[in-house]
DNA sequence: TCTGGGGTCCTGCGGCGC
DNA sequence: TCTGGCGCCGCAGGACCC
């Protein structure tokens, strides 16, 4: 460790002074040379009054002196060469502490898959998204960016900036399982890779590239054997860590291949913009700018207390991070989720209780379908609501037991409707189950609570909320508060937490 | 031009129990 | 019995990512 830590102030020095880093190795070691002599001479000094001798040295005949100065002279070389061994040994050791970690992003994935799909498309200007009034583009070629077409866009300006879009609708199937052979032939190759999502992955390359062909080399022959076996073109970076290796392969698209070790990160990663940096978004980088922080080096090199209030406890990872540092774990276990929602923009803002209800248990079949898929059960529902204003307001409502049935679901999210709703028109509404746990977890907490209530269900899951309100067997949560007094009578099933007065 | 849909993580606030 | 301080936890909102 001590090694590491005078190998890296050294390193920190040559930086500070902007010198050569074996100019600083040099100069150090005359320096140490020098000290270890005088120390050496007073040593002996001292040791000559101990013994009552002060005049040892003076009265050593001239032959005796060289002698010692030779001798001095020699361990003085000795300890120089030794000294520069054990350092590009330490050297050494820190490049091999220093992981490899590969970041690989598949460029304009969406709009690829459709270019493979239908070969005309190819050297034009699409863009994947839905073509309604109130669509955004999802992935646009990079054709159409040469218009100013990007993510997020609304779908009107996009046709406005680039006459000839052409408007694909999403094939997520599609996609799913271009992905799905994209990945499948990395994890073949190598064991530590995460998918970070369905066009991104890590990979910890660290003991896979071997010593006799260099990075850049190893990369180009995996990016060209994955176009040649998938027919997909990706970037890749190559980082100490997952923060650089993000931003190596955001800094060359398409087919970039950049590698960014912490000795290079003044030429390549601080002139890059504050903006561009993984982990500023859109509100944080004006900020900066205004407090002068414009680029990734400034971000490396500050110490303003505005910067720090403005980005409070991300300001220390996030200057780490401008400085080459971060974290260089790569997880491949499968993707467990935290949460699953499912979302819908209404095409007109609406104020129709029915239209909204229907949309409300339309997403709670496609919520309970994802926790069934996982295996997971929650106790969490939340429904979100955004009005015409683009506001957008989200509440939640917790049960007594953990479900992952559509209608308990769509249950839920009706009686937080009816309680927060004030009628007025409705952009957006979702539903989702937070704080998602395993199936076996949630089974045995179950067990806890009687038999009874594990196997009885409370309604049949085919039978429809519409129809079970109908037929009375499901009642608005409205109409319970109503009438507390049957409510009372009938207390066998409570499921909501918040209901209970 | 008028803003999709799927997530994660963090923060502030307020309720609650000790 | 009342009150303040403290920590924990649930909730809502915001920012960020793809």
């Amino acid at each position: 460790m001590l090694c590491i830590t005078l190998y890296e102030f050294l390193r920190a020095l040559s930086n500070l002074l902007k010198v050569n880093k074996s100019f600083v190795l040099f100069l150090s070691l005359i320096f140490i040379t020098k000290s270890l002599m005088t120390i050496g001479v007073t040593v002996a000094s001292k040791i000559a009054n101990i013994i009552n001798k002060p005049n040892v040295l003076a009265n050593l005949p001239t032959t005796t002196i060289k002698i010692i100065a030779a001798y001095a002279v020699k361990r003085a070389i000795i300890t120089f060469f030794i000294s520069l061994i054990m350092l590009s040994f330490v050297r050494e050791m820190v490049k091999k502490m220093t992981k490899k970690i590969v970041h690989i992003d598949l460029n304009a994935f969406f709009a690829q898959c459709e270019i493979n799909k239908d070969k005309s498309l190819l050297g034009k200007p699409i863009a994947i998204g839905s073509n309604g009034k109130r669509g955004v583009v999802s992935t646009s070629s990079y054709e159409a960016r040469r218009f100013g077409v990007y993510s997020g866009q609304s779908m009107a300006e996009a046709r406005s900036l680039c006459k000839n879009l052409i408007v694909i609708p999403g094939d997520y199937h599609l996609y799913s399982k271009e992905s799905y052979n994209f990945f499948s032939y990395l994890k073949k190759r190598y064991k530590l890779i995460e998918q970070a999502s369905i066009d991104e992955c890590y990979i910890d390359m660290t003991d896979c590239i071997p010593d006799d062909i260099t990075e850049r080399d190893y990369l180009l022959d995996l990016q060209l054997s994955l176009y040649k076996y998938t027919n997909l073109k990706c970037s890749i970076g190559l980082g100490d860590n997952r923060f650089l290796a993000k931003m190596a392969s955001d800094y060359q698209k398409p087919l970039g291949l950049t590698i960014i070790h912490r000795e290079n990160i003044e030429e390549i990663l601080w002139p890059i913009k504050i903006s561009n940096m993984f982990g500023i978004g859109k509100k944080t980088a004006p900020k900066l700018g205004k407090l002068g922080i414009k680029t990734i080096g400034d971000l490396a090199k500050t110490n303003s207390s505005e910067v720090k209030s403005l980005l409070e406890s991300y300001f220390d990872s996030a200057k780490a991070h401008a400085n080459g540092y971060g974290d260089d774990i790569v997880d491949p276990s499968p993707f467990d989720p935290k949460s699953v929602g499912a979302s819908r923009t209404f095409l007109d803002d609406t104020t129709d209780y029915d239209e909204v209800k229907n949309m409300i248990i339309y997403l709670s079949k496609e919520v309970s379908n994802e926790l069934k898929k996982y295996h997971k059960l929650s106790s969490t529902c939340s429904l979100t609501i955004r009005n015409q204003d683009f506001v957008t307001h989200s509440k939640q409502l917790t049960l007594t037991m953990p479900t992952n049935d559509n209608v308990v679901i769509a249950q839920t999210a009706l009686i937080i409707l009816d309680r927060f709703w004030k009628q007025e028109p409705l952009r957006l509404v979702g539903v989702a189950m937070l704080q998602v746990f395993d199936e076996k977890e949630g089974y045995r907490q179950m067990e806890l609570f009687s038999k009874e209530n594990i196997v009885k269900p409370l309604i049949d899951s085919n039978e429809t909320v519409e129809n079970l309100l109908l037929e009375g067997k499901l009642k608005k949560a409205s109409s319970v508060k109503k009438n507390k007094k049957n409510n009372d009578k009938n207390p066998s099933y409570k499921p909501f937490v918040g209901l209970e007065e």
